[in-house]
DNA sequence: TGTAGTCTGAGACTGAGTCTCAGTGCAAGC
DNA sequence: GCTTGCACTGAGACTCAGTCTCAGACTACA
């Protein structure tokens, strides 16, 4: 089973996911320390300053090897194995890898993404790119982001909401994998 | 992080997900043995009956420590882990419980379960129970099945199959994980 | 500058899952 | 009923993704 495809080309994901750099602002709003002063501009845009605020808010550092984590992600525009993370960054060695993405998941930066049955993934926050989902091939491993329409999506959340509610249970977020052959699998 | 709940206490999920018994005379229809003879009413609600039919389709058996876990999968009514397997079976062997998920599930009878982000789940394949998606408790670990209005699954099917259809990709399946605290968690 | 605490890389450790193999069990054919 | 070929088994070795440890380096703050 390969791997997502060959870092970081670009080409193996048609995603429409963008960073939201244009929206960030609302997102780094959120980040300001309580006394920290910045401006608006210097705030816009600024997916470092926002890993680096989200990190000291728990009383870390944005470490060059965090950083590099951050821009394979950003660059990959699809989740990330940890293969992948030691094939495009062969000098980071491979426990500094896993502490990294702990420490970023933990500060909010990234997330944790359910493969087809293979290894860990990982990719950007939510709240950094946008909602979207991911189709599994079960042959190859290959995931490719699909950002559904928002109406769709609207009713997702209202049966997510339903289904919780019935159970007592609250929902945090929701994610709908599509399982089945890529284009390249499905053409043989 | 727990397991699921102590098994095969049903109150831990309140699913109403039944075993499709009163319609297994389709699908065992297709499960039949071209050449074999046996009536309908053998036929219907026999899901043993499938096991081994499926089983002997390629050409393996249906064993007692085969037959052990598919029982332990019907009572559970929930997606089963290696340990709660271990831990209502304690007498089939470790490797042995591995070797029977692995074969159970290439003869199509039970299937893997994306879990929170925890070990391997698995469940009955949804041909013997019915469509359905799952609840996550991010605590704790609680996996409870939920099954969606048929109106709103038939709007997810539109959806997968325009994502997919945008990107060359061909679905087999989908599953929808609804990630969060359940009522236990929740009210801590 | 000193200090406290974060961070690092190397490598040991863990355990879920996989594999090996000698012996057992089973089903089909005679 | 017996024989035979092959599926099946349990015990335990093996693999490797992920986790942990620790001495030393680095950083930010006073």
């Amino acid at each position: 089973m390969t791997d997502t495809g060959t870092l970081p080309t670009a080409t193996t994901t048609t995603s429409t996911r963008r960073l939201r750099t244009g929206q960030l602002r609302t997102g780094i709003a959120a980040d300001r320390d309580s006394g920290s002063v910045m401006s608006a501009d210097e705030l816009a845009g600024d997916l470092h300053g926002v890993a680096e605020r989200r990190l000291r808010r728990v009383d870390q550092r944005y470490t060059s090897g965090r950083r590099a984590i951050v821009e394979l992600l950003v660059s990959a525009r699809h989740p990330v194995s940890i293969s992948d993370i030691a094939e495009h960054l062969p000098d980071l060695p491979r426990s500094s890898a896993y502490r990294h993405l702990t420490d970023l998941q933990a500060a909010g930066l990234i997330r944790r993404v359910a493969a087809s049955d293979e290894f860990t993934r990982f990719e950007l926050a939510e709240d950094l790119t946008e909602h979207h989902h991911h189709l599994l091939c079960v042959n190859c491993g290959k995931v490719t982001d699909v950002t559904p329409p928002a109406g769709f999506e609207h009713q997702v959340a209202g049966a997510v909401s339903d289904l919780a509610a019935a159970q007592g249970f609250q929902p945090q977020s929701h994610r709908l994998d599509i399982l089945g052959l890529c284009a390249d699998c499905h053409e043989r």
